[in-house]
DNA sequence: GATGAATGAGTCTTCATTCAT
DNA sequence: CATGAATGAAGACTCATTCAT
């Protein structure tokens, strides 16, 4: 399924891997058909089967896609930074931008969790993210600025709380990313004691 | 559907929830057929629809039971204790417990959440959970012992972290849940910051 | 898809073998759909999924039948009889009526020959064939009455010459099988050769 | 489509003749699809419709060639031959020679032969080879040396021991064809019965 | 001559649900 | 209560064929 593209093929199939997502995204998996992928554009339903192998496999590309650029949006935003916990801050901020702007998402990666056979593909994308924060973790802990703790449980919970504010108030509620993301760094930072350290001032 | 059932029907459509909750945890919702779930039980078909109105009715009820079993034992846990910040504590280590438990819910949940259908009833017990934190956290807050902060953010936070934490490393690594919500509850408390102002020191 | 069957479930297999193979044979396989089989018995798709996996195991059970019936008829044909070529003779013999009552099966065969995930089941089916006629030749080599040349290409050609014959003289002309039989026995025991040695007298 | 081609279009033609006969043979008529083959060369779809009608006609039009060149080589065989035994042996001696040679061609035929559609091209085929081997027959009967039977079961019987040890010995196991052609003239011309009036000595 | 793209009827198969017994 | 049987809409996918470029 390797073809070679033309521009007009390239074109046709950025088309179907955005509106299955989209389809996908708001009915279900698999509630959402090919033929009412196909239908949506107006194709018939062979040109679904020239651009991808299945519907399966064009699942499993749209989230390794989503989980691309989401990365790459996070590397871009922490590029020469060096202060770690600044560079928490930075990835909690480009992934609260980002979620916001691709809503869809979220509950492509809550579904995929839910069956076995796509779930190998989402933990590659999830330790990737855990191994980026593990990174900065280890850096803010041997430069004093972290609390010595299991770096692993460290980035878990940051990517937890994360994902759980994004869903709640970025997609739930349409609170503006920025505020959301102040609100999780200071949580992230100082936990919900009382006693405030005057941490956080950013941006 | 509210049929009177004889303690052998009780006995049965027990079987049949729980056997079910299995399959959709283990393979998902779609993929689990009404005649996988019979098979599994050597019945047939007319049992599960004696039973239950659909497959649907009956995933909202596993929804519903397992809602209310988790909130009965976070209620029992908390019971006649005062302090706002060890009722978290002992919120979060009863969730722990409770999903080590039920590691099948997990999934379950995870799945509801892209299907608008199945949504309500989801979006009805975790309203009730935020509730419940929302309390001990105003208390919290009141008396000065938690940061004060839009408690919904901290509830939601709490909420996110300690599900990941529950996944990844009760689900995934088989870690000791009291273990866990150690980390958890430094976590949810003192954030990553370094500097510890001697919090926790565990039941 | 060893289902425990009623009465009725037992009829409603036996229809749906009969009339697939029938269509099967008339038709060709793949240009028989399993909706023209359902449809020829005014049954529902269901039903045919119901008592068989699919389409090609419906059609290897087919061969198995037809297999396993020729051979119960030629045992019942050569039953009590001893000398070999006598056996050889009635094998012939019955192979042609039996052939003469099962048109169908013929073409079967024929394709089934074609596609290589068809070929051990009819081989199988060949082996035990050739596995019998070798047993009469071996017997009539060792009493004198059979030409000692090797068993297995005595077999083999026995087989493909009746094979033929019955095609095109009972199938496509119409000709009795006992008539058929008649020449068929003449050819394999004395060959084309003139000077006869006043073989064949039976029946 | 009979078009007027360059000696560059008439060998892409062949290539695709010889391919899918090759895929056809494998594979199955209906299985192999005509995407298979282009793909197999390496063109587009648009060169298949180019040089044939479709996928049906491309299929007689081996078939046809297949017949034509084993009845070619038949000819060579016997060219200024007299003896009609003689010609007998040396048919099937060619016979077996192509068949060794054209292996595909054997499973194609069978094919053909359950479809309705394509019976037509085959009987032709077939028709002429009986002719063939009658006329050979019927001045074996004039002059004594073969048995006065009905020439056309002596023709199909020749017919169908031939194809089956073609099928078993040459195909499946390989054996020299001249040594299957040795034991298919002995049985031919003498039957399997005891008592040799010295026949064949092999050329 | 040749290609990539598109078509859409048709294929096999699944499955929630119903029902006679 | 329970079962085997039946339904049929719907699903994913295939493929011979056509066509603009």
């Amino acid at each position: 399924m390797n073809r070679r593209l033309t521009s007009r093929g390239k074109e046709r199939r950025r088309q179907l891997l955005d509106f299955a997502t989209q389809r996908f995204a708001e009915n279900g998996y698999h509630p959402t058909s090919v033929a009412e992928i196909v239908q949506g554009l107006g194709v018939g339903k062979g040109v679904f089967y020239w651009y991808f192998d299945g519907k399966e496999q064009l699942f499993l590309e749209i989230l390794r896609e989503a989980q691309q650029d989401l990365r790459r949006t996070q590397q871009k935003a922490i590029e020469g930074v060096d202060d770690p916990i600044r560079r928490v801050e930075l990835g909690i901020r480009s992934t609260m931008a980002w979620s916001s702007d691709h809503a869809e998402y979220y509950k492509l990666t809550q579904f995929a969790m839910t069956e076995e056979r796509f779930v190998p593909a989402l933990r590659k994308g999830q330790d990737v993210a855990v191994k980026d924060i593990i990174r900065h973790v280890e850096d803010g802990i041997r430069c004093g600025a972290i609390r010595d703790t299991d770096p692993l449980y460290i980035a878990h919970s940051i990517l937890g709380l994360t994902t759980q504010l994004v869903r709640v108030f970025i997609h739930e509620r349409n609170v503006p990313p920025a505020e959301v993301a102040e609100e999780a760094i200071a949580l992230v930072l100082d936990g919900i004691h009382a006693g405030d350290r005057s941490s956080v001032t950013s941006s």
